[in-house]
DNA sequence: GCAAAAGTGTTAGCTCTACACCCATGA
DNA sequence: TCATGGGTGTAGAGCTAACACTTTTGC
């Protein structure tokens, strides 16, 4: 950030600054008998936009960076604002510069994560505005050796679902490695409905979700206060779209656990212990 | 990014977009005698500060993005038109928005991380551009817990050696579970002669550099095509701050190895193979 | 009784750790 | 010859996957 270059905080029209917010929860679906529990699927919250360019089309919460907020200020505004949802975890993703993200004038965009337990809450009014279930396939993929390296394409298929509504958009990533350099690329083939280049972010924050299940502690932030082993198993499968193995998943989660005195009931069957998040640094 | 909100792409005045980029490498340094290999130590690249408001003090090579270029093309340009080093990794680290980061006006900083295999190469003449020997050590750590949750403080001290110069920064970070919800925080105590939260930048590369170096194969792009086992486990150790155990080691990187055939000669010692990297993806 | 889920135990295989040991080289 | 690094073997601890089994509830 050395001022020597001609094009540093001089300029008046530089690029505007906003952020987008992917929030994420775990549904529950109704099960289809009174002894059954409810099935889980991740979910994505988006909003339908009613102006061009993309006027119809789904897009992430978000918008511009007021000039008196840092950026995650301005993101726990937005979300504020139009989802209602607050105090939720929060963390950022990446930050999108292409040049023509936006058609209409540059626009930098900083993405966030946000991650809450409660998808079913009456989140804002009218038909603009929609909890989608997110299914993700890898529909192709290609190894190669190449002259100059390797080489790994895939294509992936996410699907969104919401009632009335169905969004399919399709995804290239290219992973490449020249001698030992690599490099990630990813760009969009068919948006499907999603408006700017938000079906890359979805598929970013997707990846991004999913391999922090496996070494941190995130997922606890998808949970109430106080759930049962199950529930959480639950979760883990949902983002992770796999079965799990029931014992070996509680032996994994103990460290992360403090049991409590309550217990469900009325559910049909055997009531579960429920316990509470305890960090793993917390012996 | 719908355009509904007021502060959506309007202003004239928004803040200044620039990037900052970590350039990280692992430097060798002499050995005593003819038999010894040369240790390693980890090295980050600064600039000195010609103007105010940190005139004098060191800081990463950076500046704004220009009006057609997206965030990794400005990288890549202040990174080779600042160090004269060019095809490297990088990836993005983390975007820094803070109000009052830059004191002259707003600036929002999109931070890269830059691996070079070339830390001796003839950089930039004169007396404003240095590498410099990285060392961090954790000073103080306290585990709480509160009425809300948990709390976990450290203090963390970075100490940066050139020839001729020293600098010392001291660094707080919190994290804190409330419920479920987690939060991490830094900030800079002491910033010891590095301008502007470039310290913090730094700290944060220093963790993101060492926990990727044990789930991706990041390291690699520290390492020239061709290498010896020994000299990719003195870059894990110069990174990590840990000796490690040599045969335990080798059968770990055994899936990112393509053997070759070359060997070293005339080290004082028995030759080494040769190896270069294989993604892991490659079989 | 029975369907569903809660919860525990066991085994085989794998990985990680720590350490010991031998080999090859050039001065 | 010998210091130094190159390279391999092994035993024990601990983790993982897979599966089987028992317990407890509501209807």
């Amino acid at each position: 950030m050395s001022k020597s270059d001609g094009n540093a905080f001089t300029r008046q029209n530089g690029p505007s600054v906003a952020v987008d917010v992917l929030l994420f929860a775990v549904g529950r679906q109704e099960p289809e008998n009174y002894r059954k529990l409810p099935e889980h699927v991740l979910q994505v919250f988006l909003i339908k936009q009613s102006e061009v360019p993309f006027i119809g089309q789904w897009a992430l919460p978000g918008g511009g960076v007021g000039p008196r907020e840092c950026l995650d200020e301005a993101a726990y505004r937005q979300l504020a604002s139009k989802t209602h949802v607050s105090n939720v975890y929060m963390e950022q993703l990446y930050t999108w510069g292409d040049l023509h993200r936006d058609p209409r004038t540059r626009v930098i965009s900083c993405s966030y994560i946000a991650l809450t337990d409660k998808p079913s809450e009456k989140i804002r009014d009218g038909e603009d505005a929609r909890w989608f279930t997110v299914r993700r396939k890898v529909i192709e993929q290609r190894e190669e050796i190449t002259e100059k390296g390797y080489m790994l394409r895939e294509k992936i298929l996410i699907q969104l679902f919401a009632e009335g509504v169905t969004l399919r958009t399709v995804i290239n990533t290219v992973k490449t490695v020249e001698g030992k350099i690599s490099r990630v690329w990813r760009e969009t083939v068919e948006p499907g409905g999603i408006a700017f280049d938000h079906a890359l972010i979805l598929e970013c924050g997707i990846e991004r979700l999913r391999s922090k299940l496996a070494y941190t502690e995130i997922a606890f932030n998808l949970m109430p206060e106080y759930f049962t082993l199950t529930e959480l198993q639950q979760v883990y499968e949902a983002v992770l779209d796999k079965k799990l193995i029931k014992a070996n998943f509680r032996r994994k989660m103990a460290g992360f656990l403090r049991e409590t005195s309550l217990m469900t009931k009325d559910d049909g069957h055997r009531p579960a212990k429920l316990y509470c998040f305890k960090p793993g640094w917390m012996n």
